[in-house]
DNA sequence: CTGTTAGCGCATTCAC
DNA sequence: GTGAATGCGCTAACAG
C-alpha cells in the first residue's frame, strides 16, 4: 500500500498512459472505447485509485457539486423548528438525487464571502437575519434562489401569505369578534412584545407583514376591530418565546376569543396554555395557526391552519438552483380546518 | 465594477506590490507592517477584492474549513429526529465558533469518496446505514471522530449504554412482571418485527445491542424472563414503525405490564396509544423511554427515560475532530425518573 | 482514439 | 520586509 496519495499523473505512469486518457476514463466516458475505459478504471481500482482528486476538480472546473443552503438562522435554531427541517428534507433529498452535497449555513453568519468561491449556488431559506447576507446575495453572479421572501431578479419559492392568511382569519372571524395577533419578526426586538408603534420592519419583503395584511384585510371585512396593542411580535417560532405570549394575551383583558398566529409552534402553544387554564377551545377560545406541522393535526383539539408543504418547496427550490429557472414561483396551500374554530 | 471576478494576480498588478504581498495581508498579518497590510486591505475592498479564491486555498493549502458530519440515514429521515437534530445543533454551534463550515452527509450514500478529498475531516454520527461507508472512514488518513459508534482507533463518542439500560430497566422492573423490549435495528429487516431467532447484526459495535444487554441483565436481577417473541425490531426510530409496534405489544397476549423502548419516540407512541385504548399507566402498563427528549419530559404522564445530552455530544465531537484528540470519551447519562413507571 | 500543453488561483519557498 | 518562480492536481483544447 502506498503512503502517499496517487495522483492522476502517477496512475497514467504506472498504467503507461497518457494523463488524458485516465481522466477521461473518469469524466468523459465518450472519449475512449468503452473496452479501454473499462481495463482502466479495473487497473485503477487495482492499485487504489479511485478517481480524481475532488479539491482540484473543484479549482479546475469552477464546479463543487455543492450546494450551499442559507438559513434564516443559526443552525441550532433551524434544525429543531419542525418546518425548517422539512425543508432541509425536501432540499437534500432533491440533491441527493442529483449527487449535489449539502453545506448548510447559518443566516447570522457574518458573510457568505468565505463559501461562495467553491459552491455551485446557494437556496436561501427566509430572509437572513444578518441583512449583510441579504446584499450579498442580492449581488451574486452564481444561482440564487429564495424562499419565503424575494430578492430581485432573482427566482424564488413562496407561497401568497396574504391570501393564505385572510383565508384563514376570514373563516375563523364572525361580527363582534375579540381578536389578537400572535405575528413573527413585525418589529425590530429580541423579545416577545406587543407592537404598539413600534416601527415596523422589512414590511416590503417579510411575510410575516404579509400575513398580517391578510388578517387585517378579513377583520376589516368583518367589521372587527385590530388596534396595535392586540398585535404580538415573537423574535421567532420557538416554544419558549410563544409561551411567553400566549400567557400575555391569555391574561389580556378583555380577553380575546380568537387569536390568529402566524405559526402553528406558536397557535400549540396558545391551545396547551388555554386548555391548562381551563378554557374551552373552540367555545370560549377560537385559534388558527399556520404551516400545517403534523403535531398540530394530532393536538387534541386538532388546530385550523394553513397548509404549505414546506418539503415541496426544498424540493422546487432545489430544482429551481440546479436547472437554472429564472422565475418566481407561486406554490399553493390548503386551508385545514381543525376543531379549534 | 469589474465584469470578470477580480483574482490576486490582478490585484497586486493594480495595487503595484507583489502577488505575495496581498497573500500574506490576507493570510499571514506578521509578515508584513501592519500599517502596510491595513493600507493594503482597505484598497482590496475598495476596489472591490475581498480575498484570495477559496477553491485554489483548498488545493493549495489542503484544507477547506468544510467538516462533513455523516449520519446514519438519509439526511431527510434524521434532520426530523429530535435526537439528531440536537446533535447536530450541538456540532453547528461548535462548528460556527470555530469558523468551520458544515456538510451534511447522507450514511445512506454509496460512498464518502466524492468529498474526501476536500473536507478536513469526519463526524459520523451513529452507523452508517451502508457499511461501505463504515470500510471508507475506518481507512481514512484523515480524521474521524465517532459518534454511538466505535471504530478501531479513531476517537469516539459514547456513553454507556448497557449500564443506562440497565438502570432504566432496573429501576422499572419487579419479580413477576411480563416484559417486552421495543429494540432498534437488532436484526436485518426493513420492518417492524420479533425477533424471534433471526440472525442479529452489528452485535459488537451497535449500541442497541448494548442497551439489550443491560435490559437482559436487569431482567435476569429480577427474575423476569425474556424470550425472542417479546423483543421487537424497529429499522428506525420512527413514529411510523413505533405505532406498529406499539400496536403488536398491545394487542399481544399476555399483554405485557413493562415496556422497554430503547428511544423515547417509541415510547411516546407506546405511551399514547395505550391511553386511547383505556389502559392506565403506569398501574397497568409500566414505560420506559431512551435519550430524554423535551417531549418526554411534557407528556402526561411524564416519561421515565434515560437522558443523554445529544448537544454535548456534538460539541465533544467537533473539539475531539478539530483538536485531533485521539481518546474515546464516555458521556454521562442520567436516570429521569418520570411517571410511567 | 491518444498524448502534449497551458493554465485554474494561489501559497510558499528562496533570493534580495 | 518584498518580488519571482514552482507546483498543488487536474481538465480542456488541440494536434496528431
Amino acid at each position: 500500500m502506498n503512503k502517499t496519495k496517487l495522483t492522476l499523473k502517477d496512475v497514467a505512469e504506472q498504467l503507461g498512459v497518457s494523463t488524458a486518457t485516465i481522466s477521461n476514463a473518469f469524466n468523459r466516458p465518450d472519449q475512449l472505447s468503452k473496452a479501454k475505459r473499462e481495463e482502466i478504471l479495473a487497473r485503477c481500482q487495482k492499485i487504489g485509485y479511485s478517481g480524481p482528486n475532488k479539491a482540484a476538480q473543484i479549482l479546475r472546473k469552477g464546479t463543487s457539486n455543492i450546494v450551499a443552503l442559507v438559513l434564516a438562522d443559526s443552525i441550532s435554531y433551524m434544525v429543531s423548528d419542525p418546518v425548517a427541517s422539512t425543508f432541509i428534507k425536501g432540499v437534500s433529498s432533491a440533491l441527493q438525487e442529483n449527487n449535489k452535497h449539502l453545506l448548510l449555513y447559518a443566516g447570522d453568519s457574518d458573510s457568505i464571502l468565505d463559501v461562495v468561491d467553491f459552491v455551485d449556488g446557494f437556496i436561501c431559506y427566509g430572509q437572513p437575519r444578518n441583512s449583510n447576507l441579504v446584499k450579498e446575495l442580492a449581488a451574486l453572479t452564481k444561482p440564487v434562489v429564495t424562499v419565503d421572501f424575494d430578492l430581485e431578479k432573482k427566482p424564488s419559492i413562496n407561497i401568497d401569505n396574504e391570501e393564505a392568511a385572510y383565508r384563514v382569519a376570514h373563516h375563523a372571524l364572525n361580527e363582534g369578534d375579540s381578536i389578537a395577533i400572535l405575528g413573527l419578526r413585525l418589529i425590530d426586538s429580541p423579545s416577545t412584545c406587543r407592537i404598539y408603534d413600534s416601527p415596523l420592519i422589512d414590511v416590503e419583503s417579510s411575510i410575516a407583514h404579509r400575513r398580517l395584511d391578510g388578517y387585517l384585510k378579513a377583520a376589516e371585512e368583518k367589521n372587527v376591530n385590530v388596534s396595535n396593542d392586540r398585535i404580538w411580535h415573537l423574535p421567532e417560532s420557538d416554544r419558549h418565546f410563544a409561551r411567553q405570549a400566549a400567557k400575555e394575551v391569555l391574561m389580556s383583558s378583555p380577553r380575546p376569543n380568537v387569536v390568529l398566529c402566524m405559526s402553528d409552534i406558536i397557535a400549540l402553544e396558545l391551545l396547551h396554555m388555554a386548555l391548562e387554564m381551563g378554557i374551552k377551545v373552540p367555545q370560549e377560545l377560537k385559534i388558527t395557526g399556520f404551516d400545517g406541522i403534523e403535531e398540530a393535526e394530532r393536538a387534541r383539539p386538532s388546530l385550523t391552519t394553513v397548509c404549505q408543504s414546506s418539503s415541496e418547496k426544498g424540493v422546487q427550490a432545489t430544482k429551481a438552483l440546479l436547472e437554472n429557472l429564472e422565475a418566481k414561483t407561486t406554490l399553493p396551500f390548503e386551508l385545514r380546518t381543525g376543531e379549534t374554530v
